[in-house]
DNA sequence: CTCACATTTGACCAACTGGTCAAACTCACG
DNA sequence: CGTGAGTTTGACCAGTTGGTCAAATGTGAG
């Protein structure tokens, strides 16, 4: 275990490279489902050398899910209160498929540890999600109530993006198989466009 | 390992029996984190006990997903091509909502699975699923080309139902930590029933 | 160059896993 | 009853898993 004095190069190297390869694995197999013979292997290293590194398994994969929520909640922040509602909610759908797009693994890492009951992230989504969550809300509500989008449960607006969004990624698989040869993502956005604006632009 | 003579009343009782069990169970763990003794022990008997009806925790796994993935599209199936287009999209809406409700083990139990590949369920997808998928495309591309609902991509229209429909059953301890106290389902058909109102009534 | 410290490794371990087997027990039916 | 099939079990096994450890090797600051 490295002392806790400021890293060496080789040890930022490696911690880098192992939670890299960790996220490959995890997201494919989940927790139980993955072995650290096949992260330490993925990571080019021995697994008592990646041991090394972090005390466990599970020391790992906490890591990885507390250093990758912030990055996954992030489009949210982006959020803009004072700009001008349907456009801002537009670009916020278009950065979550973005990330769908471009890290199906972190969303599939998630979707994997949420579906199994989220054992070791309860405690983030309940605090820091939650909070961020209803401060969402209430701009919304601020939207709706100055009649610039149409009326809506806030949170299931949420969690409609949410679940389209995250959907191309977490069932990659399923719909490649159904959509194929058409690529997925190129028509998803324009769907999300109309189906938002038609939803939310306010009726006379 | 029961000959295939016709099922003894313990054979139908215990059949049964393991697999309303390892449903529990698979649906919580996936195939590789549940564990075939915690299985059997769900089920009230021996770990020797139950591969006596079933060969490997394999051929129960499978026997569950074929036997599920029928009563899982059963309510496309019931999709009617001569009635009234928004009503009958908002009834299968409906109907996939209900069974989020009431089967959240079967929908995470595909959730877990798809996630991480669906290696075991790709050939159903990509012959039987890939097949009411085209299906239901023509009918809603006939309800399109009649003027009976919005242009939108068929096929991003029907995932759409899945994802927003399957997220409060895959998703639920997330959906409770944010909805609390509130009942998710209760606001859930009313959001998506204006949803698809809206995105879907002809525009003139 | 050297020496204290960081890194890497092979050998090892205890717990767990999926699965087997022969022996014991239970049940339906003549 | 009794008997043959269906059912259940404890003991067992080989492979895998997460993790440890002492010893070997590399590295960089003085």
């Amino acid at each position: 275990m490295p002392k806790d004095r400021s890293p060496t190069r080789i040890q930022k190297r490696n911690r880098a490279t192992i939670l890299e390869a960790a996220l490959d694995v995890f997201s494919q197999h989940g927790f139980r489902g993955a072995t650290v013979d096949q992260i330490a292997s993925a990571a080019g290293l021995s697994k008592p050398n990646m041991l090394y590194y972090f005390p466990s398994k599970e020391a790992i994969f906490t890591e990885l899910l507390s250093e990758l929520l912030d990055t996954w909640l992030d489009p949210l922040r982006e959020l803009d209160p004072a700009g001008e509602p349907i456009e801002e909610i537009l670009a916020y759908v278009q950065r979550k498929l973005q990330m769908s797009q471009e890290m199906p693994r972190e969303s599939r890492l998630f979707a994997n540890e949420i579906v199994q009951g989220a054992p070791r992230m309860i405690e983030e989504l309940s605090t820091d999600l939650r909070a961020l969550v209803d401060e969402t809300e209430q701009v919304f509500e601020a939207w709706m109530a100055a009649g610039k989008i149409a009326r809506v449960h806030p949170r299931h607006l949420l969690f409609s993006i949410w679940s389209l969004t995250q959907h191309y990624a977490d069932f990659e698989v399923q719909v490649q198989v159904l959509m194929q040869p058409e690529d997925p993502f190129a028509g998803a956005m324009e769907f999300l466009e109309t189906l938002y604006r038609r939803m939310l632009t306010p009726h006379p």
